[in-house]
Formats: structure tokens, C-alpha cells, sequence
DNA sequence: TTCCAAGTAGACCGATCGGGCTACTCTGAC
DNA sequence: GTCAGAGTAGCCCGATCGGTCTACTTGGAA
């Protein structure tokens, strides 16, 4: 693995943990195992540019996983929120979502504040397009995908501070009508999934 | 205004542009304009414990508020993103929410992470209680209350991220069918509110 | 009137911050 | 074989971090 791709993987996981303020180069030098210099080398710009970098990587990550997915936008809603919950349930919830802290970084660091802008259009533009294809009118799609963003988003940093998952699962039936319980990710037998009734 | 008050006011302040491993007591003090050993008069454990503080006195002012709100919970619901695409333009998309900066921050002052979780809880079953007042089962209202608490705290970061208000108006439009464009907060004449497609 | 708790002003501490620097090593292309 | 670019190791810098300290002022209660 590259120097460069070691610095970003171990940026985005402080990141996740501890933010943007809270990330210092001498925190992603240990982690990395990286010389101070190679920093500079490959982010002339330091660490702004480093965090900037992780959060476009971050977010292309989680993007083209989203438009590898092939079923309906809701399944794909569902798929989302088991990650997380297996990620938090991981980490003992110290692990977030690295371009949510790099959202509310904007203020200490900009470009960083604007690749997670970026980032959420996307994850936006592409749930839109999946909940389009299911037949929902252009309007509706581009509502109910930011809901889902939004609400993911915040179930995330309400989970951490509750230390619960029970966010990440209400709002799966929310926005799914799955009952969130089930290990499985998402409804793998074609059974018909019990509409929420949110929706309809 | 006593120190203490001050003191807490500022913190809140510099949490939702800084977030806490950003705000330094440094700035804390310039901008209350406090002593450096009063921090340590109110605040024996420090920073810690003024962050603490200031999340549990954000947390209850929302909380408050929530209380003694009188209408329905999609009202509520309105008259808080109404409030937040506010305060987001009055600032610039700088001022996010303290609370959840808190809660992020949770790897940093885990005491304020847990002030964190207790208004978040705070806020749900606020919400899920005026739900449950408008007719909905006990169930379904704490499921829509998360629901809402989570897109909005989603919102308010992709708001900041994007530099639009769009999301907020977009999850409004989700969460209660209001359009959410009108400058009024909640349905201030008798109309009878259109629901959205979600709901119903 | 006295006196003490709270606040102010500001120096000071060790630790850490982001960043720059030199010197040396390694490796692949010419 | 040479040489340049990238990486390693580590020292150094000024600034800032949270926290502690002394000295002085002030205001209200005993």
C-alpha cells in the first residue's frame, strides 16, 4: 500500500473518532506509520489537504458502493443503516461518519467542509435516482432520498451519544418499514416487504 | 448576566462554529470576556466540565421549548426547522447545532457526549409524546420522533456542508408536507395543512 | 467595620500543535 | 554506474493548548 493511501486511510479513521480539530499529524504519523515529511511530500499543502483528500475518499467510497447497488432504493436505505450498525456495534460507537465530522469541520477546514458537501450531493443525486427507477416522480425521489440521507446521518450521531442503536433501527422502519432486528441486510428472499406506514 | 452564564453562553457559541476540540479556552475567554481563573471558579474540572455544562443547558433550552410547544407534533416539527434554516442563514451556514457537536465530540469530553445523549433522548420523547397526543400508537410516534430528530440534526449538517438550505426544506416537506419555502414557521391560520405523501 | 468569597489581570508551566528543516537510505529509470 | 525522486529518522521552531499560580480589587454579609 502506498504512503499516500496509508495517510488517508489512517486520516479517515481519526477522523471518524475524533474529528477534525481533534486529529493531529502526530496522531496520523503513529497510526500510519509514516515519516513526518512523507506528509508534505504527498500533501504539499498539509493537513488541510490531507483531510480534504480523505473526505473526497471517504465519500467516493461510500458513492460508488450506492451505485453498485441494483435493487430498489429502499433496500439500499436498509443495507446502509446494517452497516453502520455493525460498524458502531464494532467500534464500541467511537467511529461516526468521517464526512459528517468533516462537515462540521468546515469552520477549521474549508476544502475539507466542501468535499463533504460534495459527497452528500452525490449519496443524494444517487438514492434519487435509485428510488426514480422504483417510480417515483423526480421531485418525490430527490424529497424522500435527502430525508434518508439526513435521517441516516443524524441516527449515526445519535447513536454515538446514546450509545444505542436503537436510532439507526427506528429509522429504518421509518423510512423502510423493516423492522431493523434481522442480522440479514437487507431482504434477501423475495418476500413483500410490509410497506412502513410513512409511506403509501 | 453572571460569569457563569456568560461563560456557558460563549462555550455554546464557539461549540456550534468550532465544535470542542476546536473551541479553545482561549477564545472562550476573549469572547465573554472572563478571567482566565474564573473559568476554574465555576468550572473546578475545566474545560471538560464547561462543555459538559454547555450541552446540558443547550439540551434543555431546546427541551423547554419543545414542552411548551401547544400544537401538533408536524407543527413542532415545522417551527423547529423554520427556526434552524434561521439560524443557519443568519450565520452564514456557521452556527450548527451544539448538541450534536457535543455528541461528536464525545472521544474528546465524554462527559459532553453523555449531556449529549440525555437531550437527544430529551427531545425524542418530547416529540413522540405529541405524537402519541395527535392520535399516533405509542410505537409509531417514538419511531416518527426519531425519525424527525435524526433528519433534522442530518439536515442541519448537509445545510452547513452545501451551504443551502435545501435540505432542511426538503426534509420538511418529507417529515410534514409543508413546502417549507414560506417565510411563517408553523401554519398560522386554520388551513388544513395538505399531508405529505409520506404520511397517511 | 471587617472580612471573605468571587472576580480580574497576567505571568507561567509542560505538552502538543502544524510546519519546516537536514541528513541518510532506498529504489528504479536512464 | 549514476542519479533523481521518494521515503525515513529525527531535530527544531513559534504558537497555542489546558491548567496552575500569585497579587490585587471589589462587593456584600456578618
Amino acid at each position: 500500500m502506498t504512503v499516500k493511501k496509508r495517510l488517508v486511510d489512517s486520516a479517515i479513521g481519526l477522523l471518524r473518532r475524533r474529528g477534525v480539530a481533534g486529529t493531529g499529524l502526530a496522531a496520523v504519523l503513529e497510526d500510519s506509520a509514516v515519516a513526518r515529511r512523507s506528509i508534505y511530500l504527498n500533501f504539499p499543502d498539509g493537513k488541510n489537504q490531507l483531510v480534504a483528500e480523505a473526505t473526497r475518499v471517504a465519500g467516493e467510497r461510500v458513492h460508488s458502493r450506492m451505485l453498485r447497488h441494483e435493487g430498489t432504493a429502499e433496500e439500499l436505505i436498509a443495507i446502509l443503516i446494517q452497516n453502520w450498525i455493525k460498524e458502531l456495534q464494532q467500534t464500541d460507537f467511537r467511529a461516526g461518519c468521517p464526512v459528517a465530522a468533516a462537515a462540521m469541520g468546515h469552520e477549521v477546514a474549508a476544502e475539507a467542509g466542501i468535499a463533504a458537501g460534495d459527497a452528500f450531493e452525490a449519496w443524494t443525486e444517487a438514492l434519487a435516482s435509485s428510488y426514480e427507477a422504483d417510480g417515483l416522480a423526480r421531485r418525490e425521489a430527490q424529497t424522500s432520498a435527502t430525508l434518508a440521507v439526513c435521517a441516516i446521518e443524524g441516527a449515526i450521531i445519535l447513536a454515538q451519544a446514546t450509545r444505542s442503536i436503537e436510532p439507526l433501527q427506528r429509522i429504518a422502519e421509518g423510512l423502510t418499514g423493516a423492522s431493523g432486528a434481522g442480522g440479514e441486510a437487507a431482504g434477501s428472499s423475495g418476500e413483500s416487504r410490509q410497506l412502513p406506514w410513512l409511506l403509501l
